[in-house]
DNA sequence: GCTCGTTCTTGTCACTATGACTATATAAGG
DNA sequence: CCTTATATAGTCATAGTGACAAGAACGAGC
């Protein structure tokens, strides 16, 4: 007892177990009727030519947002002020990584979909994947399971708040961000209904007295982000 | 970049910053009027004399979950059966120990007002202690931010989820149950629409067939926990 | 130029959930 | 017996909801 209440204040460096921290990022867009996440091939063992997820370890001085921040960019040159990133969950089962003990601090982000397929420097093993492909084991390590948290946490996140729009450019119409909704919900939404709850929820978005120019049908209003961050009431899928 | 790519994929043990990884716990119980969460003394320093969230360091084969469950019993003898334990998010200030870079995994546990102060081994240096009494800068390290994060949590779980119950004993009066929303949001909830909007939402509860014996007014009747997770529709605060 | 199909947008309507409130039941205590 | 406290049932106006209808404004094709 004793003994281990010295090992938790820990004032000898050799006397807590060596762990290495990483930082691995869910970077999802949407691009109906797709989800997309952004992937890597891994070009090394284990898990050679497989999927996973952008990350990499945490300096010794680099927060943890810091260092998702930097992997953010470094992937999609997005900062902060057009994306979205949370923090989603820690992964660290003893056996995840076969090489060493691994905690991963896993990240959410919620990019518009770019025009070029990645950015960045070293974009040449990095692609955007519709999730709807990917089978079940196609991740490295257990990439599956913080893609899926991901997913998940996006899915809930768009309900009551008001993040669907990170998904959209600066300037979008109705039927896009409804678009958002419909394809991470997986289902339609009317359309009627739907655009009268989002401008009856105050500061969700603003006019811009534009129209879009599209293909078929009616020109739509266009709109931009409003300064809300909570939705009320919210959306139900 | 190459010399990065190296690093990440990490084979040399001494490539990678060493870290340590601990698990700390926000235990949280509810005793009306008072939110209560249980704290230990640090003994040694820094900080020393200071309360502290119970936490240690994760084992070299232990998962992160086994890790949070064996400090949750350690302090409260309860096992997951009657407690509810979920991850909070990780903590990785670069200078939030100022011995060494620290790592650390934050889970949010509800359990039930047990009678005695505090179960378990080492119960000495533990309390329960009212958050309202807690000063601002009262605890050690960032442990503010991680009770503040836990407490927030706990207050939009009960929202859309049936975990309120877990702060009651087997069986409960409505009274109780009200008594735990009451408190953690901070403000009275009409008992007739509560007892409306709990035995309209299937599965929440089950009546028992019993009645409670207390001090004044009615006798109420008693429930237990049914089998439903989720809320719908969900409480409004 | 006209019709058709598509999409956006406004409007209607029945239904449901809600908060505020009233009323009644059943206990304890003076 | 009367007051107080709590539990529980019921009422009611209002707001939010889904389903649906209808009109507006474009492009495509005949």
């Amino acid at each position: 007892m004793v003994k281990r209440a010295q090992r938790i204040d820990g004032y000898d460096p050799a006397s807590f177990p060596p762990f290495a921290v990483t930082t691995d990022l869910v970077i999802l867009t949407v691009r109906p009727p797709q989800v997309q996440v952004l992937l890597v091939r891994r070009e090394q063992q284990p898990f050679a030519g497989a999927w996973a997820l952008p990350g990499g370890f945490v300096g010794p001085d680099q927060s943890l947002i810091e260092a998702a921040q930097f992997k953010l960019e470094d992937k999609t040159g997005l900062s902060l002020d057009s994306a979205h990133l949370e923090q989603l969950a820690s992964f660290g089962e003893p056996a995840r990584d076969p090489r060493m003990r691994v905690i991963s601090v896993a990240w959410l982000a919620m990019v518009a979909h770019p025009d070029e397929p990645v950015a960045g420097s070293d974009a040449a093993d990095a692609a955007w994947v519709d999730i709807a492909t990917l089978a079940d084991d196609e991740l490295a390590f257990d990439h599956d399971a913080i893609l899926g948290a991901g997913i998940e946490r996006a899915r809930n996140r768009i309900e009551y708040t008001t993040l669907a729009v990170t998904f959209c450019g600066d300037e979008f119409t109705m039927g896009e961000l409804r678009a958002v909704y419909e394809t991470l919900w997986g289902h339609a939404l009317d359309p009627a209904n739907f655009n009268r709850k989002v401008l009856a929820s105050g500061g969700f978005v603003e006019p811009t007295g534009n129209v879009a120019s599209q293909t078929k049908g009616r020109p739509a209003k266009t709109y931009r982000r409003g300064p809300a961050e909570t939705l009320v009431p919210a959306l139900q899928r």
